[in-house]
DNA sequence: AGTAGGCCACTTTTT
DNA sequence: GTGGCCTACT
């Protein structure tokens, strides 16, 4: 028996110390165990805890512990306070996302597969770049089938384990996109590769079809932890299964209320399903919180308790009360960035750390108006993912040359750098290059070698007609590059590479900001090269589609961080602003038709809330600059359900959200109206025909308002007729949301959208309710009386 | 084959 | 506002 409340690893910082229930989930014996842990609980230092008991302790070998985490940061972090509490062992877990792991047994298990150990890994642009070249080549509409959805549609099939020959055809459609997925899944094949989908699935049936590799890797681990169990999906929860079916020694730690990737295939019902497949298992709840105040935690817990289906949690922290939720109603999305660069420079002035800022958001494309602002400012940030840094021309053509010269069979790369820069080969010559390829029965990688070293005395050459000479440009220098790859350093034969394409020059057009700018990705990934000079070529490409933009984020940088909520999770900072509290953003408009979404992004908007250690700030704007027009923001719905008396406004409220407020407290999104019907226009618009026949329930409503907002002793959240200063600018447009208007021949409407051009042009979109039915109309154009 | 200019779709969230 | 893609011209 351990001394379990003083449990202390050997030359562990006294501040580790763990509490009961951290004591029993770090020693429980083997058998299946579910931890629920809240957020801030602490489970990430009891699954390192519990790896180190296993390890130290235990007597467990570490080679025999599968730990699997849900990001590659957890990963890296995970496995850097490991080697502080079992120096030794440390490097022999297996410790990865199911997709590295999946990775790692893939390329031991190879020669069962229908890849060789060198695949490749698409990422979601190969994969469409892919499906691209496949519907050209059938001929289809790309807008009609359009490579994204398409792409999103196989993921989702395979996310079932739907392969193409079990496609479910009902319309000619379906048949059709049943034909792109089977040439997709050779597509796959014949260049070597596999997408992300397929790491998971494949190392799945591999693990089902084959008893001796099940039985080596269910033998082998003795113990398997899986953390953010809420978000696995179906393929993962079976790989769990499968892995720990010798030694039934399953650790799962998950948070229901946390669950945010369903959209991914995620299903924290196998939660559920865990209870129901391990009979005997424990269960463990982490309640304390160590990370935030009270009054965060409240907010937290009063957004949450919103949602149905779900363990109540008593999560309790014994920070004391700490600061009130600030918020803030921004006029338009240009305020909201400048407030929060504003507050963060005055903070840091009273001596805040620029790093204990976090600023969240739904849409990474929020980040560009608070990028300008700390610019503007002068302050610089760190921002996460965002396709930053893999997205750019320059990074994907480098890692396209690199990826060639591990896997020549891959066709997406190949496409992509034939002709980069250019040399001559444009569609043509492709077609060609592909067309001998299936005379010769081969594949792209092989004939461009054979032709490469063989030169014009190869039939190829001939073959090839007037491309030949241009091909074999490029054929020759990726065969040289082939030749070398395992003589020489992996720096060198990235140099050698920039060299043989001259690819500083290709650069060398466009602004001299954009060429530093290019070339500095460049001399990044050179960078990454030299990191990787031990590991190898697989290991950096691997680590360069494995890792990506997440692990980016440099922790030395002392500054504020710019994230989306998603890539928030698991992370922690003192200061935390939510920015674009607006109804449609988040909640996001695509999760209106269904509550199970609806719940997801209120969910979302829980996990920004309690990354918070001290300080929460929310803010709206009640007007966003969307695709160069402004669109009118009402406030979000969840802010109805953050206690009144938990917060301090900002600022008052201004004219121009009034009418946007009016309209939300109307009852179209009243909270109580907990149903998302499937044509929610329909419903809003049956349920507002009713109010307006007697259009005093409107005036009531707003009374009743006003007289709760003036008796409340604490400021309202939303604002009110009262506070409202009669502002007007100049360039607020005449109509406004939620207006009642008549028009001369369609008859009485409600303005649903103001678009306000640069020009001072106004673009309505305007229900009618006559007509049961929605137009967009220009406001000059016609004359409309406001009814109201 | 390459490129300039115009059109239009785009915005969830990520391994 | 912008990047990707198509078209028409060189």
């Amino acid at each position: 028996m351990l001394p379990f409340n003083e449990y202390n690893p050997i030359g562990m910082d006294p501040r580790s110390l763990l509490n009961e229930q951290q004591v029993d989930a770090v020693t429980v014996e083997g058998g299946a165990t579910l931890v629920l842990a809240g957020p801030g609980s602490g489970k990430t230092r009891v699954l390192t805890h519990r790896i180190a008991h296993l390890i130290n302790e235990m007597k467990v070998p570490p080679q025999r512990i599968l730990a699997v985490t849900f990001t590659n940061k957890a990963a890296n972090e995970m496995k850097k306070r490991l080697e502080k509490m079992v120096p030794e062992g440390a490097k022999s877990v297996w410790l990865g996302t199911f997709h590295s792991i999946c990775v790692r047994i893939l390329r031991r298990e190879a020669r069962y597969l229908p890849v060789d150990a060198n695949f490749t890994i698409y990422d979601v642009d190969d994969q469409v770049a892919l499906l691209k070249s496949i519907i050209k080549d059938l001929n289809l509409n790309d807008k009609l089938y359009h490579a994204g959805g398409i792409q999103e549609t196989i993921s989702r099939a395979k996310n079932e384990m739907i392969m193409p020959g079990q496609y479910n055809v009902r319309t000619s459609r379906d048949a059709k996109i049943q034909e792109i997925y089977e040439r997709y899944q050779a597509g796959l094949r014949a260049s070597n590769a596999m997408d992300f989908d397929d790491l998971l699935l494949t190392a799945l049936s591999l693990l089902y079809e084959r008893e001796e590799v099940r039985e080596y890797y269910a033998a082998r681990f003795e113990h398997v932890l899986i953390d953010e169990f809420q978000d696995t999906n179906q393929i993962q929860y079976e790989l769990v299964r499968l892995l720990s079916s010798v030694h039934n020694n399953l650790f799962v730690v998950g948070d229901e209320d946390q669950s945010i990737y369903r959209w991914r295939g995620a299903d924290y019902r196998n939660v559920l399903r865990f209870e129901e497949d391990y009979g005997d298992f424990r269960k463990i709840l982490l309640e304390q919180n160590y990370r935030s105040t009270q009054n965060v935690l409240d907010t937290a817990r009063a957004v949450i308790d919103q949602n149905q289906y779900r363990t109540p949690k008593a999560l309790f922290t014994k920070r004391g009360n700490g600061n009130l939720i600030r918020f803030y109603n921004a006029e338009d999305d240009r305020d909201e960035a400048d407030y929060v660069v504003r507050t963060i420079q005055t903070e840091i002035k009273k001596g805040a750390n620029p790093a204990s800022f976090a600023v969240m958001y739904r849409m990474n494309s929020q980040s560009r108006m608070l990028e300008e602002a700390f610019m503007k400012a002068g302050i610089p940030y760190r921002l996460v993912g965002a396709q930053r840094f893999y997205g750019r021309r320059e990074v994907k053509d480098v890692i396209a040359f690199l990826r060639l010269v591990h896997n020549p069979k891959d066709e997406v790369s190949i496409r992509r750098v034939i002709n980069v820069p250019p040399r001559k080969i444009g569609d043509k010559s492709v077609e060609k290059l592909r067309e001998v390829t299936r005379l010769m029965e081969s594949n792209l990688g092989n004939v461009l070698i054979e032709l490469g070293t063989r030169g014009p005395e190869s039939e190829i050459y001939a073959a090839l007609d007037r491309s030949a000479a241009s091909i074999y440009q490029f054929a020759k220098i990726m065969a040289g590059w082939i030749e070398i790859k395992d003589t020489v350093s992996l720096p060198d034969l990235f140099d050698r590479i920039l060299m043989d394409v001259e690819y500083r020059e290709y650069l060398q057009d466009g602004s001299e900001e954009e060429v530093i700018d290019r070339w500095g990705n460049v001399q990044e990934l050179r960078r990454q090269a030299f990191e990787f000079e031990e590991l190898g070529l697989a290991s950096l490409l691997e680590n360069l589609a494995l890792v990506s933009d997440q692990d980016t984020i440099s922790e030395k940088l002392e500054s504020p961080t710019l994230l989306t909520l998603h890539a928030a999770k698991g992370l922690e900072f003192d200061r935390v602003f939510i920015i674009g509290l607006d109804d449609g953003l988040l909640p996001h408009n695509r999760s209106f038709e269904e509550e199970e979404e609806m719940a997801e992004e209120r969910r979302l908007f829980y996990v920004g809330i309690t990354r918070a250690r001290d300080q929460l700030y929310l803010a709206r704007a009640g007007r966003r600059n969307m695709f160069g027009s402004y669109e009118y923001q009402l406030p979000s719905r969840f802010l109805k359900d953050v206690p009144d008396e938990l917060v301090e406004m900002e600022n008052t409220f201004r004219s121009s959200t009034q009418n946007n407020y009016d309209r939300w407290e109307r009852g179209s999104y009243r909270r109580d109206t907990n149903r998302y019907q499937s044509n929610r226009k329909d419903s809003f618009f049956e349920e507002w025909d009713r109010k307006s026949t007697k259009s005093r329930t409107w005036d009531e409503l707003r009374e009743n308002q006003d007289r709760k907002n003036n008796n409340s002793g604490h400021a309202p959240i939303l604002p009110s007729k009262s506070d409202a200063p009669t502002r007007e600018k100049k360039s607020e447009a005449t109509y406004k949301v939620g207006m009642k208007i008549k028009h001369p021949t369609f008859g009485e409407g409600m303005v649903l959208n103001v678009h306000l051009e640069g020009d001072g042009e106004e673009t309505l979109e305007i229900f009618f309710a006559e007509l049961k039915q929605q137009k967009k109309l220009a406001a000059s154009f016609i004359k409309l009386d406001i009814v109201e």
